[in-house]
DNA sequence: GGCTTGCTTGGAGTGCACTCGAACTCGGTA
DNA sequence: TACCGAGTTCGAGTGCACTCCAAGCAAGCC
């Protein structure tokens, strides 16, 4: 049922397993520290950062000490810039790749956590949909498409009166 | 067409004005500091240094020097929370203060940079819901609800192997 | 051999957004 | 009069997440 013969099983390039990391990934260490800060985003120095500070495993390296990251150090990376998008700590990521470490009898911590952070991360899409909607009404202040003052029926006056700091 | 003369005019307090910031601000200075700080989730610290930056013009004072901030200042901060909850840095923050500060001739300016950050904000919201179906998956995946390496029909895989640093 | 490029290290430095400290003032009350 | 609590000032300090530096090494090329 996996891969069919037929479909060229080649290794896939450092941005495409970043970019899409699914399945079972590979452990050859073959991509060097720049390719993978180029997938990434994050720069060579804060991938040797990370691994300072624990949120990577100790990288397999070349003959000559050089890193060369696997696939599974990627989808790593790819779960923690996530994270580190919902505004999680690194204090709280380390948190988590700690309890990883320690294996299924973490599964049930891990959960919780990730519920936790779920619901912030919830509560902060509303926040920033309501605030869509306030950059909205002043952007057609400012665009003069909102007579002013007339009484326009029911007409959202939001933070109206901040316009101007005369008076 | 204003105010029906049986609804009471009473003057709103803080955190009425802070929740709901429409309509013309009352001007009258009445606001102590540590009743902004309530209402706005700002320490008295953070709302004397903005202040002292340039976010907020000099508030005025009561004998004695206390500050007493006014209905058209809450607007103002409720604003300026908006935009710090997009991400937007306090230098910016400054740019648009300083354009408002001169007054008509910058709407053109500050509806730019508004939409400039409307479009940050969306980009923001579509991350963080790329984010949610992740951790949607993860929690699943602890939770023992997806039945794991049985071929299942297309489940999604989003991150599998990153469950267990062994091998 | 000499040069360039890409990588290595540990520790120090940076920028941001607060956050605090110390000394002081004011108005109210027991 | 003594004290309290809430407020004032400005400069210094904090915590976070990088970000950089200097010195050095290994491989590849002219």
């Amino acid at each position: 049922m996996a891969t069919p013969a037929h479909v060229e099983s080649r290794l896939r390039t450092c941005s495409e397993v970043f970019d899409h990391p699914v399945g079972e990934p590979d452990r050859t260490a073959r991509h060097t520290i720049s390719e993978v800060a180029a997938a990434s985003g994050l720069t060579a120095h804060t991938l040797r950062w990370y691994e300072r500070i624990g949120l990577l495993d100790p990288v397999d390296r070349a003959a000559g000490g050089q890193r060369r990251y696997c696939d599974a150090d990627l989808h790593r990376l790819a779960f923690l810039g996530r994270l580190r998008l919902t505004g999680m700590s690194v204090a709280d990521m380390l948190r988590y790749v700690d309890m990883a470490r320690r294996g299924e009898q973490t599964y049930e911590d891990r959960r919780q956590l990730l519920v936790a952070q779920r619901e912030e991360v919830r509560q902060r899409i509303a926040d920033l949909q309501a605030t869509l909607s306030v950059l909205d009404y002043k952007i057609d202040l400012y665009a003069g498409r909102i007579a002013d003052s007339t009484g326009a029926p029911a007409v959202c006056t939001y933070y109206r009166g901040e316009e101007e700091q005369s008076a």
